[in-house]
Order: structure tokens, then C-alpha cells, then sequence
DNA sequence: CGCATTTGACCAGCGC
DNA sequence: GCGCTGGTCAAATGCG
């Protein structure tokens, strides 16, 4: 049974998605033509990227990158070989009102949340951070309105556990596959380092994952009160090297843009700027499965980088995250349209690089003394975005 | 003191 | 109904 069969015929866990996106993405850029390889190049606009796109209900379709032409004309799915589709054990829509050149596009934010203004897009939707909600809702049930115009339902108030419970399973997730750092057995401390996207968040749980040697942190956004906005990382099981980042709902408040809201929008971070202590880390890490599970002996000292023995392995990451632009997004959507065919256009967020003022931003955040998080952090990671 | 992470407990969904 | 699993809560603790 190759990759596919055993992707195609697994019933995807939600602990099995990382897994499955991980390898979608590796099959779909195997199985992509040379010729449609773009030359590594050190700008996201030229980076290389596969398209993780649902098709189906329950299924995700990884589309290289190259499938889709430069100019970004929408090609359908179905006419590239190298599309790959797996089971997927969630729903998830991404919608951007701004890069949409319909009306709706000039709409107000869904339904109390928060689309910042289209400059911030770029960069908000590039780090993978649009998430929309209600999955079950990203059907029309008329069959009139564009599905890639499905909104989030209303944030606030607030649901009762029971109410997040039970929505739970309609909810839209989407997943970004990253580069990370080597696993954390292999530094000291165990530490887990993961890129920064500018929102914050507070970890409030780790769980170990069945068939993972990797447990899932579990962070919420902590940059507003009220916030749904959540996500959870984990690593690959199969590929440490990559983190597996899955957002669930969406911010309701501006992204953080200020600086002294950035500087107070997670402890690591400001430690990075004015680090002292051997403690001081680049992100709210976790700690992954290591010889410690204590707060203080999970700590990873940026300041410590990787060891000298992981060089290597810091070099490849670089190489990997220039070759690929450490973007894999993964979207699903639990409908289909008449012809049961998922719409989906790409959207380039290369067209709308951001600002230079952000980069500046991040890289005084999170000093480039490390390579890898540099690229990380900065000019390393970009997405295309899928409009379904 | 405020805010962060850690971690065990708890709860709901799901499969058998 | 029971057990497993994933997701969240909240107390304990650490750090600036």
C-alpha cells in the first residue's frame, strides 16, 4: 500500500491530520513536473508552495503550487495530475472579503470578527491566521451565495462548554505545516521553538497524542479577552522537522500592530529583545516528550541556539524553508457545489507582500542571531491563499 | 503583582 | 454502558 492508499483509506483521526498533511504536501511536490518548479528564490513571491484544498466532504486535496499557473489563473483541480486528496477529519474554509473581487468583498467583518485592513491581510493571511468558523454553515443551503463568501458565525457571546463542544465538530480549521526545529531531544532542555505570527498566545494545555511521539500544545489567543480565536501545534509524526499548526476560530479583535502591544503579547518574546536569563525563549514553547516535563527545565535558551551538532541540520532547515517557502496550507470544507466539485481559486498573498515595516518589526522581535528563525520569523514564510 | 507555563483533572464525543 | 481519546479548565508555580 503506497502513501496515498493508506492516506485515502486511514480514517483520519484529528491526531492522524498533521500526518496527513505532512505527507500530502511531501507527495505533491514530488509528484509535481520539474518544470513547474520554480528556482529557490530568497523572495516569498517566487517561493514554491503546495495548496492543500479540500474537495470533498471529509477529504483533503493537497494541489502543488504548480499547478496553478503565474499569473494565478484558477485551473481546475481536476486537470493536475499531482493533486492528491486524503480523508480529513475536519472543516475548514478560509475567507478573505478583501481579495475577493465581488461585492462581498466590501463586506463587513463576519459576524463580529475581524478583518483587518487589506495591507495587514497580506500579512495576517499569509501567517495563516484567517480562520472562519462552522463548517456545517459553509454550505449554502440555497446554493446562492459563493461558498468562498461562508462566514463565521457570530463570536460573542461567549458559548457555554457544552455549546463549544458540540460545535466543535463543525468547526473550520485550518492547518500550516512549518519547518521547525530539530526535535527538541535533540537540544537541550526540550524546548519547542515556533515561528511567530505576530498574534498572541497563551498555551493552556498539552496533551500527548496517541500514535505521536510528540504531544499537542493547545494555545488560545491572549491578545483580547473573549478571543476564540485558538490553535494548537504539534509536530509531525512522521517528519519532526515539521510543526504542525492547526487554527480553529478567529480573532475578533485588530491584529496586534502596536508596538507596545506586540512587546507585552507573549513573555518569550519580550525576552528576545533585552535577554538576560538563561531561561529566555523565542515563543511559547512546549515540552515535548524529554527527559524533564518541568516548566524550568523546558526552557530553551534562543541564546543557546541549536547545538553545534545540529549545524547541519540548521543549514537544512534553511535550505528547506528557501526551497519551500515552509508554506503548506491545508483548507477543507465539508460541502461541495452542484457538480460536486469544491470552487477554489488561489489567491496570491505574494501580491501583497507585507510591509517592510512589519519585517522590521518581527526582526526586532526576534533577532536573526539564529538563521533559521530568522527566515522563520521574517522573510522565510509565505502562503498562497485558496479561495474556495 | 500580573501574566506566563505546566500539568493533573475533568468533560464530551465516539467506537465497540 | 464502558473505555479511550482529545480538548479544556484551573490550581500551582515561575518569572520579570
Amino acid at each position: 500500500m503506497d502513501i496515498t492508499e493508506e492516506a485515502v483509506a486511514g480514517t483520519a483521526t484529528q491526531g492522524d491530520l498533521a500526518e496527513v498533511v505532512v505527507r500530502a504536501s511531501a507527495m505533491a511536490m514530488a509528484a509535481a513536473p520539474s518544470h513547474h518548479r520554480r528556482p529557490p528564490s530568497p523572495s516569498p513571491a517566487a517561493a514554491d508552495h503546495s495548496h492543500i484544498v479540500s474537495r470533498a466532504a471529509g477529504q483533503i486535496m493537497v494541489i502543488p503550487a504548480a499547478c496553478y499557473d503565474e499569473e494565478q489563473e484558477p485551473r481546475p483541480a481536476a486537470a493536475c495530475g499531482d493533486a492528491v486528496m486524503f480523508d480529513a477529519p475536519s472543516s475548514a474554509m478560509v475567507v478573505n472579503p478583501y481579495q475577493l473581487s465581488s461585492s462581498a468583498a466590501t463586506a463587513p467583518p463576519p459576524h463580529g470578527g475581524y478583518w483587518p485592513p487589506p495591507q495587514q491581510i497580506s500579512q495576517h493571511a499569509c501567517y495563516g491566521l484567517d480562520v472562519a468558523m462552522g463548517g456545517a454553515a459553509a454550505a449554502d443551503a440555497d446554493g446562492d451565495e459563493p461558498m468562498m463568501m461562508r462566514i463565521s458565525p457570530v463570536i460573542p457571546p461567549p458559548p457555554s462548554h457544552h455549546q463549544i463542544m458540540k460545535s466543535r465538530k463543525n468547526e473550520v480549521k485550518k492547518v500550516v505545516c512549518i519547518p521547525a526545529l530539530p526535535p527538541a531531544s535533540s537540544r537541550p532542555g526540550g524546548g519547542e521553538v515556533i515561528p511567530s505570527d505576530l498574534w498572541a498566545w497563551r498555551k493552556y494545555g498539552q496533551k500527548p497524542i496517541k500514535g505521536s511521539p510528540y504531544p499537542r500544545g493547545y494555545y488560545r489567543c491572549s491578545s483580547s479577552k473573549g478571543c476564540m480565536a485558538r490553535k494548537q501545534v504539534e509536530r509531525s509524526r512522521s517528519d519532526p522537522n515539521m510543526l504542525v499548526i492547526t487554527y480553529t476560530a478567529e480573532h475578533n479583535h485588530p491584529w496586534p500592530m502596536q508596538r507596545n502591544v506586540l512587546a507585552g503579547y507573549s513573555r518569550p518574546h519580550t525576552h528576545m529583545s533585552n535577554c538576560k536569563k538563561k531561561n529566555c525563549r523565542v515563543e511559547p514553547t512546549s515540552s515535548w516528550p524529554t527527559s524533564s516535563s518541568s516548566s524550568k527545565n523546558a526552557n530553551y535558551s534562543e541564546h543557546n541556539a541549536v547545538p553545534s551538532s545540529n549545524i547541519e541540520c540548521q543549514q537544512q532547515m534553511t535550505n528547506m524553508m528557501e526551497d519551500n517557502a515552509a508554506g503548506y496550507v491545508a483548507y477543507a470544507i465539508d460541502t461541495l457545489d452542484e457538480e460536486g466539485v469544491a470552487m477554489h481559486q488561489p489567491i496570491n498573498c505574494n501580491s501583497i507582500q507585507p510591509s517592510d515595516e512589519v519585517f522590521a518589526e518581527l526582526e526586532e522581535l526576534e533577532p536573526s542571531n539564529n538563521p533559521v528563525n530568522a527566515n522563520i520569523y521574517s522573510r522565510g514564510v509565505s502562503y498562497e491563499w485558496q479561495k474556495f
